[in-house]
DNA sequence: AATGAATGAGACTTCATTCAT
DNA sequence: CATGAATGAAGTCTCATTCAT
């Protein structure tokens, strides 16, 4: 029925200039909504009236609450799929790639935090769009340690895996920044974080002389 | 309106034999519910027929909803430290203890899957309650770190960040192995994971001699 | 999914003294909101206040606005058939038995405007319902015609047919009287049906001399 | 608001040739879609996408959702009367005619499923126009029993009683080759009506002799 | 200590109709 | 003559919670 896959989905309705501004609106205004209330809180009401529209207008535009969310997913993964990319670009070999991604990967959950948000509870609200977004994430990055490894850059291992703790680290990390108070600089986990993912936990190796 | 820390609540109501057995039968079926349907779809009816008690019966146990969310939050760190605890108990130094403990908390998620998503799932319920539950969880875990590193079994650094970064990549895995289908044999994942957590993302120095 | 044979369901719902009452409100207060305003102008709040209970409670015995308007077909398929039975009891002949079938008839749907238009009105609303009632109904009358023609008191033909021009007929007259405002008195229209099903349209023979 | 007659209002709106068109594009589209999925259920938007329009232009014709339903009751009136004209146009006698008409009557509901409907509805949606369908139908029927009530072809007895009893038999059964299942060919069932028609429910009278 | 009927606020969603273009 | 985006009222249904027994 309803298995649109995430990705095909970018919302039908009017398809005018004008309807193009009103569907923006909606997509920013659920974004605030979902984001701080969470998907259960949030209502379409307080969705179109932060968006300025009448409760009926949004059925222009999205099925569904659930398919406005899912619409949310998608947006956030492009999003920060772009984000990271560039941030990336320029970086000259796989270690600095690293930090400099998980760097601007904690940046951006801190500007986006209601993006953020909106991904983890897709976990509950449609398993099948978290899925997709982060297989579509992982499958990037374990790619692009895989040439790594090739390149001898990267220990060997399932490249899959590897992306996946690291996604795992860098998500745990970006959680702790948004929701903990105890969070310490910015700078200083990146530091230790990156230490980590480097090196391991293992101690460094004596000096050798 | 009063915000009982979580850790101090453990439930009222009658306290006789027969209560208590009421109580754990109400805990243990809002255990299946919240864990199969997530708390928002998760119903008080429900939970009443499953525990096999009327529905105003579990007022007397729990005032709301959300307070027996949150005690089975409680009850999942109980549960889960304590399960830890005994599975490190006998490695012999931090490296083993880190493989062992990995591969105790996969395994337990397997067997709890819906104290795991209660957990993950508190993030958006009671936050505070979240927050205690990790940061807990982390702190035990620093200390341990922390004492590794006095030692010189661990590389320096922010022991707190590198707890919070380890069980990143362990709820991670889990959650890899909850919800998503392409998870490989639990071995082969943690032979990487656990790779990565020792020696980092760096190629093995090159043999010496 | 929902197709319960009518016939079967009779509502669940609280089964204690208190909650047949409340049932039993609830059952009349839809009578009358559906014969009063028809199945898609009534409104399950309508209905509760007329019931003199919250909205709430109306699905705590019916599931949905179409399972009671089913339950009231039914309701009245036992109720005339019963009254039809009960009056026609005492006829001596075929012939006498439609007569005063007939006339209770429309004295039926006279004294039961709503349950009438119930009925007609679930060959929009419940099409299985509405030829449930004229199935059972025709079904009944069939039996009786065949038994008459058996005796020689009824032309011969299919009862079935039989038993549905016959019913046609008493539908389209009791709407007659139901809706239109050019009836003229029961007594004389019954006389010309009368007639017509006992002898036809042709003309009596002349007196045979 | 005001009542406007049916037999008067037949839709405003552009009057050149293009809107005549449209007009009637418009009416074929409602018959389809309030025959398929009845008034309540049938939705303007539906009607224009059928028809091939904007929803806007609708309105350009038709007040509303209930002139343009009415209209279709007018049309059906019209259009079923002038085909049974036609079709009973060459019987000798009232009986050949009755005969005749019912098996057209019957061939025509089965073709036009969608305006047999739509007249019965019109009891729940437009009772005036309902009022309205049947009484011309029924007044231009007694007509023809009275003129062949004083050839001495027709038994006596009020006209538009006997009208009426024969066209809730037509309209019973009609019904039943629409919506039930259990309908036999339909020349048995003509056989058997024109029967009960004819000579009543009477037994044949002996042969005499 | 338990029951279970009753409550009522609130959510999503539909759709006839309007109006600026 | 036509368009189609926008409106907003209204309706069905769910469910946490209460309370009389």
């Amino acid at each position: 029925m309803e298995t649109t896959k995430p990705g095909l989905t970018s919302g039908s309705g009017p398809a005018t200039e004008r309807g193009e501004r009103t569907r923006r609106k909606l997509l920013s205004a659920a974004e605030g909504e979902f984001g701080e209330k969470g998907f259960h809180n949030a209502s379409i009401s307080s969705i179109t009236q932060r968006a300025g529209v009448a409760q009926g207008t949004f059925y222009l535009y999205y099925r569904s609450k659930e398919e406005i969310f899912r619409a949310l997913v998608e947006h956030m993964n492009r999003t920060m799929r772009r984000h990271l990319s560039e941030a990336i670009e320029g970086a000259s070999n796989r270690a600095e790639a690293e930090r400099i991604g998980l760097e601007a990967f904690l940046r951006f959950c801190r500007d986006h935090e209601d993006l953020f948000r909106i991904v983890m509870e897709s976990q509950f609200v449609d398993p099948e769009a978290h899925r997709w977004y982060f297989q579509t994430l992982a499958g990037g990055y374990a790619e692009r340690l895989r040439a790594a490894q090739a390149q001898g850059e990267v220990r060997t291992g399932d490249p899959y895996t590897q992306a996946l703790a690291l996604i795992g680290i860098a998500f745990f990390m970006g959680q702790r920044h948004r929701i903990w108070d105890d969070s310490p600089p910015i700078e200083q986990a990146l530091e230790t974080a990156t230490n980590l993912i480097h090196r391991g936990l293992c101690p460094e190796p004596p000096p050798q002389g």
